[in-house]
DNA sequence: CTTGTAGTTTACTAAATAGTAAACAATTAT
DNA sequence: ATAATTGTTTACTATTTAGTAAACTACAAG
């Protein structure tokens, strides 16, 4: 019983909008409760400090939107090299959606964070650690398929899967600074390339 | 004529050394000043504001020490294929002393700040992108050579080199969110992978 | 309808921080 | 020496920020 609110769930979205679209140092509590429509008071009865609000955000984000469609896009339905494809063309064509929307590029929410706060907060820094090392997953994952059916040479697919994420956040990082998405647009190819993919197995002409 | 002083560089290490460990905007001007052993009067004497001491601390570094390292390992003396090669053993060995002297993994100071900072300060946003395109340029150039002997196959070097910085800042993140530098151990090796060598030219037995 | 519980609001404090003004100190050219 | 110049120091203000305490409100179960 008592009173019924949805206070935390806008706090935590107003938290991932505003560090993912400035910085985790620069955004304060103040304009986190100004953006979400709550007041201060109500921030700290739902938690103790910037910090672990940040660490509920993107534990939230990853549970209410990455996990899907990280799923989706590497679903064992796939062919393992177009899961790579698709995946790399999916992150291009959301960024190119985020640059319109807020006038610059943005990146990886979760990579910027991360690697902002690694040497400060260590709570931040193991969430990160924690979504990332699930993200290279995927990677792995999809790799170790393509070894199997052949559609890419043998080697070890855990080390191949963690140089392709680092392309990918290394990538993002680089347009975000250039506010210039020509650094993602290859990324499906080139990624590929890496792999040594010979033959484009399906939707690419 | 008039008094002489240091202050000014002595600011400008400081302020890098705090930036580079923690991050550019949980330090403070006031800690700034107390690690430079200025005081503050002194540092608005030199600098107008923590932005443009950023941005004067990321040139002088290039200039200072950046230029000269980058010149010596991209050195048209070497054979294309060992700058590279030699470049990533270089980062590895400088991050492990830094791990060392530091206790924590510090990745590469221009592009954290950078990617810290692009949505919020545009004049630190162009110093960085300026330094990280004068880097690539050198990978850019190492590849063209190494094309050119025959050691990697052609294609577009602009293309693979920015691939390849990519892969670099990628994995520097990654070791500092991880705070473990495995992910640039390996980078000699597979950087060279990327580019199709074949044969391990040199150096390596 | 009243009591316990969950959440909200207001008003506040203490601390940190950016930024300034003006007196002061050192150096050198004349 | 003494001015002019360059840099330093101190002491200050105004603002922003994190964090708290306590009164207040809505709701739901008995």
């Amino acid at each position: 019983m008592g009173r019924t609110s949805n206070a935390k769930e806008l706090l935590l979205d107003a938290a991932l909008d505003l560090i993912w679209e400035r910085s985790y140092g620069v955004v304060t509590i103040d304009a986190i409760c100004e953006k979400a429509g709550v007041k201060k008071g109500s921030f700290y009865y739902f938690f103790e400090s910037k910090s672990a609000l940040a660490v509920a955000a993107l534990e939230a984000d990853w549970d209410q939107c990455g996990k899907q469609k990280w799923d989706g896009l590497f679903s064992a339905s796939i062919p393992p090299v177009d899961r790579i494809r698709n995946f790399f063309q999916f992150a291009y064509d959301g960024q190119v959606a985020l640059k319109k929307e807020h006038g610059q590029v943005l990146g990886c929410p979760c990579f910027s964070v991360g690697s902002e706060t690694s040497t400060q907060d260590e709570t931040i820094r193991l969430k990160v650690q924690e979504i990332l090392q699930r993200q290279v997953r995927y990677f792995e994952s999809a790799i170790r398929d393509a070894q199997a059916e052949g559609s890419i040479p043998p080697g070890d697919a855990a080390a191949k899967a963690k140089c392709l994420f680092a392309l990918f956040e290394g990538s993002l990082g680089q347009a975000r600074i250039q506010n210039d998405l020509e650094f993602l647009r290859v990324l499906p190819e080139t990624s590929l390339g890496i792999l040594g993919v010979t033959r484009t197995s399906s939707s690419a002409a």
